[in-house]
DNA sequence: ATAGCTGCAAATGCTTTGCAAGGCC
DNA sequence: GGCCTTGCAAAGCATTTGCAGCTAT
């Protein structure tokens, strides 16, 4: 079980041509054995941090921005000032909630189609949908709370 | 027509109980006496700067998180550093183009429609739709760049 | 009068970078 | 061997904050 995910995630590495490392694997192995993910590069080094030899935190910030050039990874647009990365690379949509900062993304039957042209001389390189969230108080109503856009 | 606008900046003030000074009358008249704007701090700071008796850069910073908690302002998911605030405060969407930073609105009827429920226990605080673009080196098609999400 | 603003400069928080040492091909 | 990576510490931005002085009410 551990060998073939570490052979899957030298592979990824070799296809987008980064060179296989043992900071890297490690890093992906966070990222991509156990299914979607969001994270901060805070987030992910307080995961490495627990392990032996954990990378730094500037090798992680630098192997983050690497993975999001070679589109193994992919910034999400958020408020403020943290940088995430999600590893589901489509295009899809995100609840947020601010309260506690967790992001998820919207199961897959809620996502609404729609088509947008771009404008003259560009093209869509990605699209973010962001529901920010508010927690209710146990008093409020959890009735009609439905977006229309 | 100063006089029409200023009044009315004066009453935006006031009725979101802020107290009404020069500067907050001064970037309310940048933000609002022309039409729907997108802006950063540092962008702001410059158009005030060129200005008799500009605010400080502190004093933005302070003024637009202070309009954006009372609702005359809005913030807007997006990727990265800087933070940016749209005049309109209601739902809607944005281009972003990332080669130069600019931010700018969907056009109302390219708006799709769609319904999505908040998961229990939340309510829904806002939406925000950033669909980046990507200007088209003169070799390539601009057909078919339609977003399918 | 006094609570609330402003401006400056210093502090903070997130992210990047320079550089020397180490690791991969 | 040579180039790419890493780690550390320092630098770099964007943003916030402490505090002394000012101002709207």
């Amino acid at each position: 079980m551990f060998c073939k995910d570490h052979i899957a995630m030298r592979e990824k590495l070799e296809q987008v041509g980064l060179r296989v490392t043992r900071q890297r694997l490690m890093i992906a192995n966070l990222l991509f054995s156990k299914g979607d993910r969001h994270v901060t590069a805070e987030g992910l080094f307080g995961e490495s941090s627990a392990m032996a030899y954990p990378p730094s935190l500037a090798t992680i910030y630098n192997t983050l921005r690497d993975f999001a050039e070679k589109g193994l990874v992919r910034e999400i647009a958020l408020y403020g000032g943290k940088v995430w990365f999600d590893t589901q690379t489509g295009p899809h949509f995100h609840f947020y909630l601010e309260d506690s900062e967790e992001l998820f993304d919207l199961p897959e039957e809620l996502i609404p189609q729609f088509n947008i042209p771009a404008p003259p001389g560009t093209r869509i390189a990605g699209i973010d949908v962001v529901i920010k969230l508010e927690r209710l108080s146990d008093q409020e109503t959890p009735s009609s709370s439905t977006a229309a856009a």
